[in-house]
DNA sequence: AATTTCATGTAATTCGTTACATGATTCC
DNA sequence: GGAATCATGTAACGAATTACATGAAATT
């Protein structure tokens, strides 16, 4: 199985499958569009898009990308159409297409985890309601997990520390209380039928939200795996 | 060369110095007392601590930890004292204290970074005040960096990104704008007063009047057990 | 006596980067 | 024609995890 970064293989089907795209274009989409995406490199990109194309979920066709982008440049040369060589673009396949869908809506406990999390965020536009649903409270009970152990050790060990190392735990302490009340509003506007976020332009849902719809918290899967886990 | 991890070796060299411990006991501070750290494995620590011990700047002795800290479990019998063995208990040696003391000094580029900085703040009780302002200010100056292309970049793409994409980058750099602001308060705490008390981990005379010059910045202190808390 | 927690390690594997190597295209 | 940027790759390495393996001490 081979078990792929999950992460990087995730955001290229995704990316993809909102348009074909060529490796280079990808990686910068990568950066900058997703909010919170480290940068990934050459050397993690090519070989990942390899295996991709491999298990039969992207095609690779040559040449001429569909639309140069609308930078107003007055040139655009008409050697464009058959002269574009050695670039290749990647395209969804119909199995790439159902896999994403499937990854959309598994929820694994992986989905929780930092990246993980942003990286499900970032296609919540292609994520049916319910599993949005899911993926934020599972994030919200998994920080507040952490806000819980983050207390206890501090309650512990408290007269012990410097003030330094004191203030960082406060501080980190603090960020995590924020993203808690970050995903309470989320999921607040989640239950009440969406779309009265601050600067929201469009609502592309295609859904009825009959008043009963409240995401029902489903709070199960708490088996993570964590084999050498402590701080309990 | 080797180049060994860097925060890890650091840490652990940090935590060291103030007292010799074991390995277990190692990664358990590892993970609580200092705020930010994520979780080293023992398959991490344990070779981590080999290498150490090949530079000289650790040495192994056995058993019988010196004074078993004192987790509040109210048991505590005290036939635990003498019978201790099998532990390897890691002291610094002289040239590792020497080795730790250089680390804290320089400032490299890699300073600024995300776990690297957290790493150098849980030590700043150890760290000279000029050196403590370069880091908080280096920091500050690569979120400011950061921010710079957040903004750049959301500018650029913003028509094209769904409400989601959109909430994920503006919740993002809210975050690091809260860090700036953090550092600033940090670094303006600094400049005005704090007796800069210099490394020498006995005989820190901690008045620490409370006054409004010197100290940390004050904050609300959310962790305190507070009459009617049981968080667990 | 059995189970849990403490304690130490090793081997295989995953995930990703850096440095290198190459070449096409666009800008000046 | 030269620089910058676009574009694709590979080999070597690095950092850290997971799964495995072992055993001693404390608790029940």
């Amino acid at each position: 199985m081979s078990r792929r970064s999950g992460i990087l293989e995730f955001a290229v089907l995704g990316l993809l499958r909102e348009s074909p795209m060529h490796g280079y274009e990808l990686r910068k989409r990568l950066n900058t569009s997703l909010g919170i995406f480290r940068a990934f490199s050459y050397g993690t990109l090519y070989p990942c898009l390899k295996t991709l194309v491999a298990s039969g979920w992207l095609i690779e066709e040559p040449g001429s990308v569909p639309a140069p982008p609308a930078t107003g440049r007055g040139v655009a040369p008409a050697s464009s159409l058959a002269g574009r060589r050695a670039k290749i673009v990647y395209r969804l396949t119909a199995e790439g297409k159902e896999h994403f869908e499937e990854l959309l809506s598994h929820t694994g406990p992986d989905a929780w985890e930092d990246e993980h999390f942003a990286a499900r965020f970032a296609f919540f536009g292609q994520t049916e309601r319910e599993v949005r649903m899911r993926v934020l409270e599972g994030r919200r009970s998994r920080l507040e997990e952490r806000l819980e152990k983050m207390r206890a050790s501090l309650a512990r060990t408290r007269e012990r520390l410097d003030d330094y190392t004191l203030e960082l735990q406060r501080h980190g302490m603090e960020s995590v209380e924020r993203e808690v009340r970050w995903l309470n509003e989320l999921i607040e506007s989640e239950r009440s039928g969406r779309d009265q976020r601050r600067s929201s332009p469009e609502s592309s849902s295609q859904e009825d939200t009959t008043g009963e719809t409240g995401g029902l918290p489903r709070h199960r899967d708490h088996t993570r795996p964590d084999p050498s886990d402590d701080t309990k």
